[in-house]
DNA sequence: TGCATTTACCTAAGGGCTTTAGGCAAATCA
DNA sequence: TGATTTGCCTAAAGCCCTTAGGTAAATGCA
């Protein structure tokens, strides 16, 4: 009886690499199972069960997009720094197309409290203290910016915006344009 | 041997409620066939398969929400259009989560060129004529909008926004005015 | 109205994924 | 080196999906 050597980290690890590529709704304690060569009892010393691992390969890719984010936003500031931490998020999606729909997954609030998510939302500020919005109001453009990002990288990776003119690359660039341009231009709340 | 009658469109009516009822990830041919308390196997004549099912759910979904914002828009221009139409989508998703997710869900190609998807396309570019954008802005506009649209109702059922301040509903309308204010005063794109 | 055909639902069966319980051998530690 | 821990295994039960082939109800036709 030969010892792989699981542990948790390697198995979410290998669990991302198969969400990448299967899809992250494919990814089964089975098919892990079959990629490390053992039995898929075996897997259940390591991880909850299904909806743990998935959980937990969740809340992997969310630190590892919140890293790459923390990076390309450093020493940034204003459109520049919108720009560098949406395009980690569109590059993220295109390179690791599984994990970014995990990090859509829905989690639970505790889990949700805990992960890395915060990070994103403090990064999300911490861009918008560059245009000077106030409260409410930041508030408003985090939501905003969060749809558009998630929105964006989930019609995009359903397919939403290929084949057709012109390609999704141009229309991402100014569709930042336009939020740059909004988040400079905020408008008052309009008097009814 | 009594017969309840059963019709792919009476099958798809119960999954979109059912999909409601336990979110569309779970809808499941079994769970279908318990309902109308008749044996799994019997579905099979008129439904090809689970995948069949829940694309035709997609589908059923996607018409009744092109007909609902065609209702909204009717008669209504600019900033009223915009904002009937967003309002129909978000409802919906409130009303029916299941079947907004699976108006979300990814369709091969040719499915989705002959399903709703293309009415609801073609009513947002008629919603933007209201504004004056020229091609290719235009198309920018629409997948802007399309990925706040989705990208919202994605957050919101995921839970995302509630238990914050401010509420959502406030959000979404701060939101709506600000793509309002965007589409009126859409940049020009900047010369590097 | 009676018979043939079609159709709606059924039983049976195979295969996959999930999960738990309990066992044995490899690694670790004293 | 012997004891303990731990990693992986077998076994088994439950649920879902899917196909093949059967039976009885509904429908159509003479």
């Amino acid at each position: 009886m030969v010892r792989v050597g699981l542990t948790a980290q390697r198995l979410i690890q290998a669990g991302a690499e198969l969400a990448d590529e299967v899809g992250f709704e494919h990814v089964t304690v089975s098919e892990l199972a079959r990629r490390f060569d053992v039995k898929v009892a075996s897997l259940y010393s390591h991880v909850k069960n299904s909806q743990d691992l998935k959980t937990r390969i969740a809340l992997f890719a969310l630190e590892e997009l919140a890293d790459l984010s923390a990076d390309a936003v450093a020493g940034r500031a204003g459109k520049d720094a919108l720009t560098a931490f949406a395009n980690v998020y569109r590059d993220y999606a295109h390179q690791h197309p599984g994990r970014a729909a995990a990090a859509r997954m829905r989690l639970d609030p505790e889990t949700a409290a805990a992960s890395a998510g915060v990070r994103h939302a403090r990064m999300m500020r911490a861009i918008l203290r560059g245009y000077d919005l106030a409260e409410p109001d930041e508030t408003h453009a985090v939501r905003l910016l969060g749809s558009v990002f998630h929105g964006y990288a989930g019609l995009e990776g359903a397919g939403g915006f290929s084949h057709s003119a012109p390609d999704s690359e141009e229309s991402w660039t100014r569709v930042l344009d336009a939020l740059d341009a909004l988040l400079r231009n905020w408008p008052a709340r309009p008097t009814p």
